[in-house]
DNA sequence: CTGAAAGCGCTTACAG
DNA sequence: CTGAAAGCGCTTACAG
């Protein structure tokens, strides 16, 4: 009984007209091998529950397998188990700016460990719903099976319509609660920084906020503040300015440093890292030097700014990374995901930052001229 | 005959059931609106072709859908089609490097307005060729029709095994010249922002270099000497500087400023913008003003970089966006596609940067102190 | 004009 | 231990 498949040279030809036509499939394995689809479905997802398969035969099975190169139909399987091992990433731009990068990479990064693919829709800047929910709907009809909602920046948003409640809000806060959220924990890592600048001396910080006051803003705000408390300083409302969240907007700092001594700030608190950039050159300008004359700290460790400043800044990293990857973790209710992460207030979870110390912290002057440079 | 189905009680009826169990399927609509899955398909997919459906049998499956919230399982469509509509951006790091993104977000942009979903993988920096195959087999495991190899930035590859013929690689060229490549023009990008410099009658440039040679690096040094030449210039190999391309690497420039007069060069040219950064800040340490006293370019028009720095960086602003949006119509054999595009070089095409002016050009002092700046 | 049927490539009860 | 059969949700010749 010589039937065919199962000898070297039928099976070789076997190889060959596949290699000339279409993809083999599972049947073209199973016949080549001589088995039931079922059996070769069996052994090639290794399915040992219950189902025990003599070595022979499973062995057989792989072998062919592997000489017809098959490669099972994601689609065909998925289709069947209703599971399609895929993750729809949306978000407003991080993909168009290189902010929040990192979440995106981290995030594929922990999909792939999982044997899972990420669809990616960027959806731009201020997308309306309707345009949201239309990609939400496209990522449905593909049978993405969970969801995650990237925003560049912490703030609020109104959750489109046709996400799984299961989604997760990355680096944003959903309108109504109902949703979880990952974002970072804006007002621990400003007390962190401010409490750096207090403890090398300095009594007069200027704050230097964001004028459209984001979640974000009010929290590092915050944090700036329970440090000055801590420390029994008292906020003063004239140091606090509200500006432009960009590098232009630092230079409202000049203003300050313009004051007498004894109003002066003797240093400054930024909203974020290109503020602080802004901040660096009113201090030039004005002829003061970082950090000797006037100390600096920042707030985000902005790649290619944060660094690279004269002197490198003191800052504190947004998790980003950290933040990517618990969003695949909590998506897919990966054991242990929380452990190592502070309880989540009500449905947000606050990721801490890091405070970077870098060189732009030193102790202040003297407020009337006295100890000059002269300790060490 | 009063036949259930087409009745609104029925119907309602029908709504509500499917509302609290799954979700409906093309069959569920065609019995609720009496008619064979193959009509319901039909009207659904809008298939003119040939095949009459009248009006009435037409508005009634379109409602009855809409009343039950139908929507296709795509991956049912394209288990039959053997079509997916589905693309793979598989990268070395641009989307963990907040570099080169312009070209993914184009990308999903331009996929997005085909109906295409876009599942991106990053492989990380020097992921090994086995990895990087595995994870172009994940992607063939689910259909993926076509695929982009995206690089953070312009270099060689050696393309893994399993990409099809018809991939683009996206700021990358893939060796053995088999595949197509999107690439940007850095020859001419480099022959304009040195021109540039020339015209304001620079006559001594310094070129700091990559002193790792990427392609980018000959590309644009051979573009440098084009303008040098064009305009009767000698290329002088004294001015020519390798270095790191960051930040730091700018600061070999102050050896070069130290020069006596006639020998010091008036205008930098960067290999990027990091290096011009660099580049500045040797400047100022030298008590040199940008561009009074030097003139400086760069390359790349690198966010939050070149429009930031004191005085804004003149600069080459390298086309992501526009390779993004190509590599996805030639993927997807969009007509005209190459219609705005120079002629490939074999399989090379190059698009063109643009010259972003900005503050950091200036004519030169006099070589000998004369005519300091009393003209106009 | 419309429907019954086959089939895309899998997995999984169910029988034997 | 192994296979025949059903079925996931579609599309598309093919008949009528």
């Amino acid at each position: 009984m010589s039937c065919g498949p199962r000898e070297g040279h039928a099976l070789s030809q076997e190889v060959k007209r596949l290699a000339t036509t279409r993809r083999p499939t599972l049947k073209d394995v199973a016949q080549a091998a001589g088995v039931s689809t079922t059996t070769a479905s069996v052994v090639l997802n290794d399915r040992r529950d219950g189902v025990r398969v003599p070595d022979a035969t499973r062995h057989r099975v792989q072998q062919t397998a592997e000489d017809l190169g098959y490669r099972p139909n994601i689609l065909a399987r998925s289709l069947r188990t209703q599971e399609t091992r895929t993750i729809g990433f949306v978000s407003d731009e991080v993909t168009t700016t290189p902010f929040a990068v990192g979440m995106l990479a981290a995030a594929q990064d922990e999909a792939a460990r999982h044997g899972y693919l990420l669809f990616v829709v960027n959806l731009g800047p201020n997308a309306p719903l309707a345009l949201q929910e239309q990609a939400i709907d496209q990522l449905t009809q593909h049978q993405v099976g969970h969801f995650i909602y990237g925003c560049m920046y912490h703030r609020l948003v109104d959750p489109p319509l046709g996400l799984p409640a299961d989604t997760v809000f990355l680096n944003c806060e959903a309108n109504g609660g109902r949703h979880r959220s990952i974002v970072p924990d804006d007002r621990q890592g400003a007390y962190e920084v401010a409490a750096e600048l207090i403890k090398a001396g300095h009594r007069r910080i200027a704050f230097l906020d964001d004028h459209r006051h984001p979640p974000a803003s009010r929290l590092r705000f915050d944090g700036f503040r329970a440090a000055l408390a801590e420390h029994g300083l008292d906020y003063e409302p004239a140091l606090h300015l509200k500006t432009t969240p960009f590098v232009r907007g630092g230079l409202v700092l000049s203003d300050l440093i313009g004051l007498p001594a004894e109003q002066r700030p003797t240093a400054v608190f930024c909203y974020n890292d290109r503020i602080a950039m802004g901040a660096y050159r009113a201090a030039r300008t004005r002829g003061l030097r970082v950090p000797d004359d006037l100390s600096i700290v920042g707030f985000d460790d902005q790649e290619f700014i944060a660094s690279e400043l004269d002197p490198p800044l003191t800052t504190v990293r947004l998790p980003h990374r950290e933040m990517g990857q618990l969003a695949i973790q909590l998506v897919l209710d990966e054991p242990g995901a929380l452990d190592d992460v502070p309880a989540p207030e009500g449905n947000v979870i606050r990721i801490a930052g890091e405070l970077v110390r870098r060189d732009s912290v030193a102790k202040p002057h003297s407020d009337l001229g006295q100890s000059d440079a002269s300790s060490s």
